[in-house]
Formats: C-alpha cells, sequence, structure tokens
DNA sequence: ATTTATACTGTATATATATTCAGTATAATT
DNA sequence: AATTATACTGAATATATATACAGTATAAAT
C-alpha cells in the first residue's frame, strides 16, 4: 500500500465522512465544496491519484462512482486472543497471538487491549473458568481486588491483586491454589494489565 | 413502520444489493436494468413510496441520492439483553429488554438470539456469576449437560439439563441450592432454550 | 362510487456530473 | 537537466441522471 500525500489522506477521509453523512459518495464538486478547492479537476487528480495508489476504484462514466477498496475501508476493528502460556510475557507478537476476534465499541464499559486465552482452574470461584477469554486492558493502574495480569520473572498469572504496605499478595480464587507473595529484591514483578471483561465460547 | 408491497421489497433488496456490490447506491436506470422494468419511472415511483414508508430518503437533484434508514440498513445486528426477572418468561416484549448489544457473526461458534442477565449464584460453580450476560439460543432441543433457561409454571431459572427415562432434573452448579426434580403433570415446563456463550463487564 | 395506492410503459428535458483540455507552479525523482 | 508527481485554477462539454408529464390498468380503501 504506497502512502498517501497530506491532500490525498484529506481527500479520501472527505469521501469516507461524505459516505457515512449521506450514505453515498462525494461528486467532484461535492469534494471542491469540503476542501474549499475551486476547480473539479483539483478532485478529480486527487481521486486518480487514490485509484493508482489503491485506495479507491472508481466506476468510470458512473456519476458518484467511487468504492473505498478493503485497505481503506474502516472495517470493524479486531482484537487479538492472545494464549496465556507458563513462560513468556503475553506480548503482541505474532507468534503468541491465537487469532483475531470482531470487536465492537461498547462490547465492554471500559477499553481494552487484547483478549487473554485462560488456562488452568485458579480463578474458578471467581468464575473464570479454563478457555475462557479474558478482556484484558493493558496498565499497571491496578487497585486491591482487581484481577490482573502479572508476571513474576518468567511466569504470567491472572490472579486478584491485594497490596498492603510494601507487600504484593496475588490471591487465586480457588482453595486448591496457594497464595503468592511477591519478593520484589529476588523476584522480577510486573503487571502486565487487569480484567475489564469476559466471554465464553461454549 | 409500514409494510412494503412484494414489489417494494425488491426494490429495496435491488438498492442494498447494489450499494454491496458497488459501493454507490443505484440510478433509476440501474434499478430498471436489474428488474427488468423498461420506464424509469417505475423505479421513480416505486423509490417516492419506499421514501414515503420510511425505509429510504432521497436527496432531491443529487445523482445516486439515495440512503437507507436506520430501520431498513443492516447495520451490525443488535442483540437484545433480558433480565432474567424471577417470574414470567424471557420473551422478546419490550418491557423486558435491558438494551441491546452491538453484536458481531462470529462473536460465538453458534448463532443466539439473546443475552440474558443472570440472577443469583445457583450456576456458580460453572462460572456464571452474578449480573453475566449468558448467550441464549432459542431451542428446545437439548442434551443432557446442556445449559439451559427452564420455565417451570411462572418461573424461569438456569441450570444444568438432565433427563433419564421420562424424568426431568435440573441441577444447579452450586452446592446451597437444591437439584429441582420436574413433575410433568402437576407443572407447566418448557424449555426456553441453551447456553451457547457468556460475557461478563466488570 | 370515488378516491388513493400500486404497478407499470413511454417520452421528454433540465441539470447534475464526469471528464478532457489548457494553464501555472513547486517539489521529488531519475 | 529532464521527467514525473503533486497541487491546483478555469473553462468547456458530452452524457449520465433525476424527474416531470401523459397514459393504461388493477386492487384497496373510504
Amino acid at each position: 500500500m504506497k502512502e498517501l500525500t497530506i491532500q490525498q489522506k484529506k481527500v479520501l477521509q472527505c469521501i469516507k465522512f461524505y459516505i457515512k453523512k449521506t450514505g453515498f459518495p462525494p461528486t467532484r464538486a461535492d469534494i471542491c465544496r469540503e476542501l474549499g478547492f475551486k476547480s473539479p479537476n483539483a478532485a478529480e487528480s486527487h481521486l486518480r491519484a487514490l485509484e493508482k495508489k489503491g485506495y479507491i476504484t472508481i466506476e468510470n462514466g458512473a456519476s458518484r462512482g467511487i468504492n473505498l477498496t478493503e485497505n481503506s475501508a474502516e472495517k470493524s476493528q479486531t482484537i487479538p486472543v492472545i494464549g496465556l502460556v507458563a513462560a513468556g510475557s503475553p506480548t503482541l507478537a505474532d507468534e503468541n497471538i491465537e487469532k483475531h476476534i470482531p470487536y465492537q465499541e461498547s462490547l465492554f464499559l471500559s477499553e481494552f487491549d487484547y483478549f487473554l486465552r485462560v488456562k488452568g482452574l485458579s480463578m474458578k470461584d471467581a468464575g473464570i473458568m479454563e478457555d475462557d477469554l479474558v478482556a484484558i486492558k493493558k496498565t499497571s493502574e491496578v487497585r486491591n481486588g482487581d484481577i490482573v495480569v502479572a508476571r513474576i520473572d518468567d511466569e504470567v498469572t491472572l490472579k486478584y491483586f491485594q497490596s498492603s504496605g510494601d507487600q504484593i499478595k496475588l490471591i487465586p480464587a480457588n482453595d486448591d491454589f496457594e497464595e503468592i507473595y511477591i519478593n520484589k529484591e529476588t523476584e522480577e514483578f510486573f503487571i502486565e494489565g487487569k480484567s475489564v471483561g469476559l466471554i465464553r465460547e461454549n
């Protein structure tokens, strides 16, 4: 996909906005009106440039015959699903991404960055079961009681967060598991993010 | 929303299809070509009828100035969220609908009809917590072990389904709750649907 | 019984629109 | 140094398009 100039970006944005507003693409004159051009040929040449670079297609002879290509169309965003592996941090690197899930803005109340695929039952009593997808917001600002993605050395885990004074505790929601006390002197500790939602696919 | 005639439906479908195919709405001539009309006025009158009934808006004087209204546009579908009330069946009647959630086809593996807002903790050990949204597929074909929405007389409940021979049992996922044995002779019993997924908003 | 809506054909036309041509000017590329 | 891309103005025009008008015919509503 070839880079666009600033003006070409403006024209592309103008087309998208016009379609959103009216339901149909603009004419050359419409583009001129929106962007302040005085000649329809200004719009025409930009359109041809956008066509050449693959952002739109133009049906010759048809009025408003502009079609946004897949690359330029604002598709519904997708969110990556990351496997919770025993070792290694959940990065957005390709090799850790299971798949992408279509995402709709208002699915959860807060924004989030990725889904984490849960392994094990250590958060069972919090209603988080094996293979659930936990929506994670990347942040290190967490409060007591938050369900957090924590990394201790190379191990990543999902637990309740609890700190009092200098002492940090990670608490499972399952009596079969032990609480984890963080020793900041001997262990590398990092909060990757916190849970803001959950999806289960049966 | 006024009812459409068969021909008007065809024209509306034609517009939607044309937009999907080309990215912009059809002209009167385009509609005639697609539907076999020989006069542009055939298309024109249908368009005016669709406008009058609120399915489209027409920008006068603009070429291809057809805009699908919210009602007729194939938006990203929304799914209703229904409160699980102690008495009464979870119907799609307006008064039971909490809100609508944007829905993307591939969110869950199976299709579903609505979200049920969970009350109580009777399915806690299945990882279904208070206020979770359970995706329900309307069906009466359920298997042993399925989590079902069952109606006993006027009470609606979410439980594991278990039948052996003639005996139907509804099993909670929480030791604090009792199993429910269905007596078909004295009680009205009906399976509203089954759970195919879950969403939790923290 | 009369009006209104549906469902078209067929013709005509003002105008909305794409598109070409002729320029001017600057920046980037070869 | 010559070419190509960018970024426009300004004018001209063929044609794509909406839309009105004149009909015909049937079904539904008042």
